[in-house]
DNA sequence: ATGAAAGCGCTAACAT
DNA sequence: ATGTTAGCGCTTTCAT
């Protein structure tokens, strides 16, 4: 009706509707009484004038913004696009939205969004990312907003964090594996920037001992293949992989077919996130689930329950599950 | 240094440098001449102050907030991350930001999302959906924002979109199993939302008649593997499919080994995207490559010469290409 | 080179 | 039940 004109403002409404913009902003709250007639005007003004109230004015007048940023270290991994829609999903409920900032493996980027978040002036800012958790470990805590930790924790410091029981799933892949018959272990591990690998790589040394052979996969595709190609020079079937992250596994399991060596008769995989695809992969893999949607959710709700006032500290613990498939399915147990 | 104290304002900076907020706002700008001693002054109380210019505050000044917002239809679907990067890296290098709004799949969401969008007073709309896109159709060109669409496109309307050439990508897909001896070829559709598929399969048409054998995926990984177990009912080896994405086609795969059909000697399957996973399944899969972050880019900069003032009308449509892997590798052709 | 002051669109006392 | 007004933090004339 209006075309590409700039949107009314409260005033252009209160004017066509004969009040003033005090009325209007109340039939907007809905909260303080108006009478219904001049409800009826005002809200026929507002669709008149195709009227949107604007967030940026309100913001500035409440000090508040109703927007959660959210840093992720690479949302091309696809760990992170469920732990988003938890997010999402729980953060549109609260009547707020998520700023997300996509942290492409950078730390320098990342550090950057962090500061386009605090001048957008986010209510608060999830951090799911160990590398950026720990670069400034030292000045989260003094940080205007409050801070959650997803998926990464910081012992000692007094940030509210949500993680999976890592070291709990690197022991259930082990033992796996073990009770499959594949007695040798080795581990593929995830790039160096993450907490998370040192934790399943404990579990497993909970399971085999100290001297667990270690190769780093990067936590990529391309990392985990590679990593096996390496592996294949110094170890010979039968043995059990125990893998970062599924897109490691699912690289090595890549490189298994090129080398011959039949998944699971003579080697075992188990990854760990039970992504989407895992399921579908030849031969399907066995993983550690994490509940990533659930992480995101309990995220957002200590979000809530901090910006509602609440003093929240301590670290949120996610039970794992571990997901038998067929690459671990070995014939003769 | 001011721990969980909010952030200071202008006037803090001002007072303690002892100027006026209009030389702290000259600084901030770099634009405006500022004598050298008075700026370090301000810069000091700046840093003294840890002070964060407010995004809002200047953003209802300037009646601009220099934030994009981004429409996708579901996060999840590993296309989408991929033209996230593009825009954001594009947006960054703009000095603007990303707001991201998942649709995840529904439609009520995408249209909430686009209120909360404008409600931001985004200074534009990036929307990478078709559902949306088309119901949005008759009110998106009075929109008090540019819009852009990408991954879809609208004929007949002014809007600027940027697509991949999807039906020279059908045509592609269906020479090349032709050439590789696959006399008969099905196509598993992606979702009825999508228009994309029409188009690809157009481009099958285009070249095996219409007498093509469809049948639904739905676009995701098991909607492909029930096509394929549906498809097994009426059609017997050998044949090539086209599938309308890869995790359509990684669906399909999933299901011929159940079958115990052998890809590529006996069925051939081609994928559409190229995502990273495609080069690691088994057997690898061939695929129409979409360069999903150029697309990004595009839209980006579209975005950024329509904020320009520029008149910017019509489609960009982005090349394909086709990548031949062993799921189409025929033994002897 | 710098300051004073108005105003962006909204909400919340405080009046009436 | 409704109106008046001040002010959120910034930028930008217009003066000086």
């Amino acid at each position: 009706m209006e075309g590409k004109s700039i949107s009314a403002t409260i005033s252009d409404v209160a004017e066509l509707a004969g009040v003033s913009t005090a009325t209007v902003s109340r039939v907007l709250s809905g909260a303080a009484s108006v009478r219904p007639d001049t409800q009826q005007r005002v809200e026929d003004a507002m669709a008149r004038l195709n009227y949107r109230p604007s967030a940026v004015a309100r913001s500035l007048r409440m000090q508040s913004t109703a927007v959660i940023g959210l840093i992720v270290t690479d949302i091309t991994n696809p760990f992170y696009p469920d732990l988003v829609r938890g997010m999402e999903d729980e953060i549109l409920q609260q009547g707020r939205s998520v700023l997300l900032g996509n942290g492409a493996g950078s730390a320098d980027r990342e550090q950057r969004y962090l500061d386009v978040l605090l001048e957008r002036r986010v209510d608060a800012v999830v951090v799911a990312s160990s590398g950026l958790a720990e670069r400034y470990a030292a000045r989260l805590d003094e940080f205007p907003v409050p801070v959650v930790l997803v998926n990464t924790d910081l012992p000692g410091r007094p940030l509210p964090a949500v993680i999976a029981d890592s070291r709990s799933g690197g022991r259930l892949a082990a033992e796996h594996l073990l009770s499959r018959g594949y007695t040798r272990i080795v581990y593929i591990s995830g790039g160096s920037e993450s907490k998370d690998t040192s934790q399943r790589q404990a579990g497993v040394v909970d399971v085999v001992g100290d001297a667990l052979t270690t190769v780093d996969g990067g936590g990529h595709l391309d990392g985990g293949a590679r990593a096996m190609h390496h592996l294949a020079e110094s170890v010979e079937p039968p043995f059990g992989i125990v893998a970062h992250n599924d897109l490691t596994a699912i690289g090595a399991l890549a490189a298994l077919h090129e080398l011959g060596w039949d998944v699971p008769a003579q080697v075992g995989v188990v990854g760990f996130d039970d992504i989407a695809m895992s399921r579908f992969v030849t031969p399907s893999l066995t993983t550690i689930f994490q509940d990533k949607y659930g992480m995101g959710v309990v995220a957002a709700q200590t979000v809530d329950r901090l910006l509602a006032g609440e003093k929240v500290e301590g670290t949120t613990v996610l039970p794992v599950e571990l997901i038998a498939r067929a690459s671990t399915d070995r014939p003769e147990t």
